[in-house]
DNA sequence: ATGGTCGACTCTCGA
């Protein structure tokens, strides 16, 4: 009997300071699978309780202040990884990279760097991340797996995934080195769920706190994604981007993105 | 316009 399962991806940009917006809306949705980023918070002082209390486990990761990435669920988590499985492997990645499985379905979480700026090291960082989780994928999953990776991946990977793509080229989100980077893990097999629902442009997940007025003027980013291997994608059933988690009171400067799936 | 990002943290950095 097939059932729906439900995935969703939000970056959160503090979990603590976000609860307002987290915990009604997985109560509205009762999505299944929930893959936060940017936590921002020490495992420590995660606020397991909270989510404990509306039926969901989680398991994460955080460093003092600056990135962490967690996986809320209904369902029990299984066979939980922190970070890499190669030597290059850092505190760092492992604040940007958490995968388990639940029901079956292989959930992959990620907070691609950002890079700074091109010149930046940390921009050499974020292509190298990109490569690592090719690699990663490639050691340790089937392209048959049922497989969803999601997260903030800081990449637009087309034109329609900018406001302004002229105006933009060269961003460290938005150029041939990080288009490039993207579609080499891809080419894995995986599928642009969003994109495949929602052809064309104007969809994005996040707007920068700094532009004034940017929602009202469609200054977004398309930079967060739910992508699924063939199986996976086979059982597909719909994505959205909810904006009313961005125009709500102290919101994240990214939207939730979701999808949703038929799985036997 | 008398504003004009936000969060964590020690004050400035990262996004």
């Amino acid at each position: 009997m097939a059932r729906e399962f439900t995935i969703a991806t939000y970056n959160v940009n503090s979990i603590r300071s976000r609860l307002h917006i987290v915990m009604p809306w997985i109560e509205k949705t009762r999505v299944d699978v929930l893959c936060l980023q940017e936590t921002k918070v020490k495992d420590e002082d995660f606020p397991i309780e909270v989510f404990k209390d509306a039926g969901y486990n989680v398991v994460f990761k955080g460093q003092k202040a600056y990135n962490g990435v967690a996986i809320a669920s209904r369902h029990e988590i299984e066979k939980t990884f922190y970070g890499f499985d190669d030597l290059e492997n850092s505190p760092e990645d492992e604040a940007r990279l958490i995968r388990c499985m639940i029901q079956g379905v292989v959930v992959v979480n990620a907070y691609v760097p950002q890079g700074r700026s091109i010149d930046n090291p940390a921009f050499q960082y974020k292509l190298r991340w990109c490569q690592r989780i090719k690699e990663l994928f490639e050691r340790n999953y089937m392209p048959q797996t049922p497989l969803v990776w999601c997260g903030d991946l800081n990449i637009a990977p087309q034109p329609e995934d900018v406001y302004a793509p002229e105006e933009l080229e060269g961003h460290v989100c938005y150029n041939s080195m990080v288009r490039k980077a993207f579609y080499d893990v891809m080419g894995l097999g995986f599928t642009d769920l969003f994109r495949r629902f929602n052809p064309g442009p104007g969809h994005y997940t996040f707007f920068d706190y700094r532009v004034p007025n940017g929602i009202k003027r469609h200054m977004g980013w398309r930079i967060d994604h739910v992508l699924a291997t063939e199986e996976m994608a086979g059982l597909a059933t719909g994505s959205y981007i909810d904006m009313e988690t961005r125009l709500a009171d102290k919101p994240s400067d990214h939207a939730v993105l979701a999808a949703s799936f038929l799985i036997v």
